[in-house]
DNA sequence: GTCTATACATTGATAGAC
DNA sequence: GTCTATCAATGTATAGAC
């Protein structure tokens, strides 16, 4: 019976925090950071709240670790892919298709983001990284809206960076896929588009 | 040394109702429902606890009593002034000056509302009656849409509220008023026109 | 109508055995 | 690396005095 091994040892380790993250996500998303105790944490996980308390030091460290870890691994995709294409208009419709994806299967996640910015105090560290998410977010559309030739892009984008939060919003809330494909249709029709082609 | 009169009596309660439904809206839209005691809300409704739980059976029953009080307060307005206006740019204009109004002033509400529909189960009854108010909102404004001569004014309309609500949730999350600011300007050039001037 | 005192459950977090 | 046992603190909710 020999000991297990170095890499087994970080193998276990890495999947324990996968799961308690994993379900951390889930409860955090659907019931909100305040109403998920660590108990139902550690139960979603299979574990025990002693190992929890092994890899994080609290609640408030488990959800900052959890809240890296996810964006992280949406934010490898966004960055590589998109900037490729040269024509603007086709930039835009791949990302809000790319977003709907996004959206529709990381609902949890998306609630969870949409809820700590919605809160004043929980943890401000994550609040910080919400606004320079957005701000890098328009920084890097704005020169899009620039190119399609509207008078105004920051503003035009800023509406469509608000529009696509309201979008997910109200998916999300309201659970209604049908108003979600409506909307996306129109969001397609009324922002994805040069500007001569509108107002010209 | 009188005992009090009825109307005495009926005041105080009123008085003292009013107050911990204040706090407790205060303090569940800025903190979360789930981040906030009941103790805190008695702190900062200057009562006991135990008066609060003469009011309200639970910290559920307080949720539910302040939400639709605070809803009761703005619908009066909403619905008698509005469509009077016959022309329908005037009141998409006026609509959207008035939600920006609304919003500012009642922050906390707002965040309330936005963040209860996040969770799937905390009084469900409250998240029925989201979903009931969003849809009723769709109907009312649709033929607004129509009038403009919008060729799919429902898809519009659903755009237009979530575009709203997205630039409220990005104004309560980011605090920027001066994001806040340009995406209201760039909506009304956007969603408060006749069609034809747009693509015509 | 209002408060204080208290009961009881649950919470976040720790210590120590295996 | 993982679990069980346990603690102190805080939570919701109730009972009874004034």
């Amino acid at each position: 019976m020999s000991p297990r091994t170095k890499d087994q040892n970080e193998l276990r380790r890495q999947r324990s925090m996968e799961r308690i993250e994993e379900a951390a996500l889930e409860l955090f998303g659907h019931k909100g950071y305040g109403n998920t105790s660590i108990s139902a944490i550690a139960q979603g996980a299979g574990v025990s709240k002693g190992l929890l308390y092994n890899y994080y030091e609290n609640k408030a460290a488990l959800l900052r670790a959890l809240t890296l870890h996810a964006a992280e691994k949406g934010e490898a995709i966004m960055n590589a892919e998109f900037f490729n294409d040269k024509k603007p208009t086709e930039v835009l419709l791949k990302m809000v298709d790319f977003m709907v994806d996004a959206v529709s299967n990381n609902k949890a996640y998306w609630k969870l983001l949409t809820s700590l910015g919605l809160q004043d105090d929980v943890v401000e560290e994550v609040g910080d990284f919400l606004r320079k998410k957005s701000t890098s977010y328009i920084h890097m559309l704005t020169p899009i809206f620039k190119k399609l030739g509207y008078p105004n892009p920051e503003a035009q984008c800023i509406l469509f960076s608000a529009s696509m939060d309201g979008i997910f919003l109200q998916y999300i809330s309201l659970r209604n896929k049908r108003n979600l494909d409506l909307s996306i249709q129109s969001i397609k029709e009324t922002f994805c588009k040069p500007y001569n082609l509108i107002n010209g």
